[in-house]
DNA sequence: ATATTAAAAGACTTATTTGTCTTTTAATGG
DNA sequence: CCATTAAAAGACAAATAAGTCTTTTAATAT
């Protein structure tokens, strides 16, 4: 479904949002080790979220990565855009070049159905939200 | 979603469906060309079904690969499985190590509906149904 | 039997993704 | 101003996926 860049992306921004604000950055080394992921590898995933500004950063001491309200309330759909593109959602379960409701694939009615499910969940939920049911429920990322 | 090779792998299943049976076998050629893709990797991946047995092949002239009624009866989740392995729809969406309902991953709700949603339709429709639908409704492979 | 046909098998190359390491740039505190 | 800190940038390396090519095996028809 998703790469590896985009989990780790994914469960980078929800770290953010629950951990970091404006005043209290976090480095690389933190959300790595938090979240198990090679530290580096990581390190470039963050670069990119923050040079599409889907997460702020600071160099320096006390410098580190952090979200905005701005970021906060964005949805996690732009995070998965930004990793793994578009066609992510859009394009054909079975590779078909052409496949739409006029030219469907044998397989585009299930296909459609379930995906605009997670689109509308990851569109229409702020990552607020999210980070909100993650405290609440204590889930683990 | 799913691998290169399991999506070339479902629509030469379908193929061989719609067109083929114990008397009219086809070869690789005929299948790569209809379906636009490389040849050779196709064969690879048709040798894999014939060996998990979910096409059958014959050497030869006049031979090639077919479906036999049991095949044909089947369901396209052993296609997938054979492929790309069970992992494909139990594995969590972001990766986690565990991630159930019990422990569930900030995505775990949305994923689930979306998952068993299209691993219901692929193992409770079986190939003949989707290739019947195919041919009625004239649909590209 | 043997020549022909087509799948099976396996070696190999290419492309993409994932992961590592080093150097550079920018912010901060002394 | 300068040392320190941490992100930015970019060069590599490893692993996996995708694709190509050649040789071997088995079935068939002459």
């Amino acid at each position: 479904m998703f790469s590896k860049s985009c989990k780790y992306a994914i469960r980078a921004v929800l770290y953010l949002a629950v951990h970091s604000d404006e005043s209290s950055k976090i480095g690389v080394k933190e959300i790595a080790d938090s979240l198990e992921v090679p530290k580096h590898f990581l390190a470039k995933i963050l670069q990119q979220l923050a040079k599409h500004n889907l997460i702020a950063s600071i160099k320096g001491p006390s410098g580190g990565f952090f979200l905005t309200e701005t970021h906060i309330n964005a949805s996690l759909i732009q995070v998965v855009y930004s990793m793994d593109g578009p066609e992510m959602f859009s394009s054909c379960l079975l590779g078909l070049p052409v496949c739409s409701s006029d030219n469907p694939c044998p397989l585009h009615v299930q296909a459609f159905a379930y995906r605009e499910g997670i689109i509308y969940q990851m569109k229409h939920q702020t990552i607020k939200e999210l980070a909100n049911r993650i405290e609440r429920e204590e889930l683990k990322l």
